[in-house]
RNA sequence: GUGGCCGUAGCUCAGUUCGGUAGAGCCCCGCGUUGUGGUCGCGGUUGUCGCGGGUUCAAAUCCCGUCGGUCACCCCA
């Protein structure tokens, strides 16, 4: 194919229907679910002051890499927002609605990274957060709406992975038994891994380069170094997706790449993905980040899912197909067009999904078009129509032919037969 | 950011090994019925062979660069 003029820039794409439709079905499920568990919409700026970001970590890479960052014409620093968490914590900090605060959103996020299936440089997630209690139910709460929302879309191969962090209180001495761990260690880490190590040693046990995997496996667990109160939370979180019967897996290695989490952190992978991208959503407590971005010390928990994957997960499960927008009806006028104008509009105006052809063209590619269109229902009109006051209804998928009826009657039998799009 | 693979009509792809100047199916348009779709038959349109440069009498085919996609690492949704 011949590059066009101009095209999408690297990492973006065009989603156009039906695709784009199913993807607004899929938020339109989200939303209804998270409404119905609480949650109230939170729709923030899609560009940042850049510290609202950078407060997030520096060691972080969304930070310190892949971020969109801009001045605008007064010189003010900017940034396209890479997640959507510190915009909801710093909206919350700017308005302080009453606690517990539960919020929802959606809407795209922006990172400069290599793109690959299921990575892109602009791409959608959903998510919600709940702010202003540190209630072990909160976490099982929001991990709850996570789960039986893909539950609700159909995806079934999903397996929750779950982790404590810790908290300040015992991630230090943690993250000192593990570096000096790592470092005792390091002559036979990669390269790489020993890079991470400066910068962040948590990390390193991310790594999925085989060289590294002994060593990781045999490192001292963030398990057990936690404090009683920090495990009775974790402890509480985990009994709370067992009364729930939501099945989990305990994954001590699991750390995820923003700073900011703390105690509970958790990840969906689907598992009928087999690429690297396969995590579909994750989240955690993120009890200091409030304080960070100048309000009160506030806990905080929440998670994000990527609309994108899901949809690849979706795919590779064959769930969650697009809906059936289709027209109910379809219009051939073989008058000149003004008689379509004035059908479709009378039937659009009574709720009735209608299309019509254009150009004057002939009935006969008419009438493909408006088999084409997917409609249940042609509507003819030609001269000797128009001339007695009637039009033509032709059943276009079932077996009732097609009758002469008066032109006001139409829109009343159309409601009374309800369209059978797709029924043979 | 590092490394591998790929890039031919709107779509899926053949042709690239051993250079000779572009093809199939689908889609689309028309006709078969000057008022009727879906099946069938007939006919037709469509390409700077991603882009730029090089080698050559000659490049889709070889070489270099570049852009885009993709896979692994990385990162993460």
């Amino acid at each position: 194919m011949a590059t066009p003029l101009f095209q999408a820039p690297k990492g973006t794409r065009d989603v156009l229907a039906p695709e784009s439709e199913r993807q607004r079905a899929l938020i339109a499920c989200f939303a209804e679910r998270a409404i119905g568990a609480g949650f109230g919409q939170v729709v923030t700026p899609i560009f940042e002051e850049l510290g609202v970001f950078e407060r997030i970590g520096e060691a972080t890479e969304l930070v310190s890499k892949e971020m969109y960052a801009f001045e605008d014409k007064d010189g003010r620093r900017l940034a396209l927002r890479p997640e959507l968490t510190a915009s909801v914590v710093r909206a919350f900090v700017q308005h302080r609605p009453p606690t517990p605060w539960r919020a929802w959103y959606e809407g795209p996020q922006f990172r400069y990274e290599k793109p690959q299936a299921g990575r892109y440089r602009q791409f959608t997630q959903v998510g919600a957060e709940i702010l202003g209690t540190d209630d072990p139910h909160a976490d099982v709460e929001i991990i709850a709406l996570a789960w039986r929302f893909y539950e609700a879309i159909g995806l079934t191969r999903v397996s929750l992975l779950m982790n404590s962090l810790g908290d300040p209180t015992c991630r230090p001495a943690y993250l000192e038994a593990l570096s000096s761990y790592l470092h005792e260690r390091s002559a036979d880490l990669t390269e790489q891994s020993r890079a991470t190590l400066e910068v962040n040693p948590l990390r390193v046990l991310d790594s999925k380069r085989p060289p590294d995997q002994e060593i990781i496996d045999a490192a001292p667990s963030m398990a057990d170094h936690l404090t009683d109160e920090v495990a009775a939370h974790f402890e509480a979180v985990t009994q709370g997706l067992e009364a729930l019967a939501i099945p989990y897996r305990l994954s001590p290695r699991l750390v995820r790449g923003l700073d900011y989490y703390q105690r509970t952190t958790f990840e969906f992978a689907a598992d009928a993905l087999d690429s690297a991208q396969n995590a579909i959503g994750g989240g955690g407590r993120y009890d200091g980040l409030a304080e960070q971005l100048g309000g009160p010390p506030t806990p905080g928990v929440g998670f994000a899912l990527g609309v994108e994957r899901m949809l690849l997960a979706c795919d590779a499960e064959g769930a969650f197909t697009a809906p059936d927008n289709s027209p109910q009806v379809f219009v051939v006028d073989v008058t000149g067009g003004a008689e379509a104008s004035a059908l479709a509009d009378q039937l659009r105006q009574h709720g009735i999904r209608a299309d019509r052809g254009f150009d004057q063209r002939s009935m006969k590619a008419q009438m493909k078009l408006a088999d084409r269109s997917g409609a249940a229902w042609a509507v003819l009109i030609g001269d000797e129509e128009l001339a007695q006051g009637v039009v033509t209804l032709r059943d276009l998928r079932g077996d009732q032919g097609q009758t002469t009826i008066e032109r006001r009657a139409l829109v009343e039998r159309l409601l009374a037969r309800p369209a059978t799009n797709g029924e043979p």
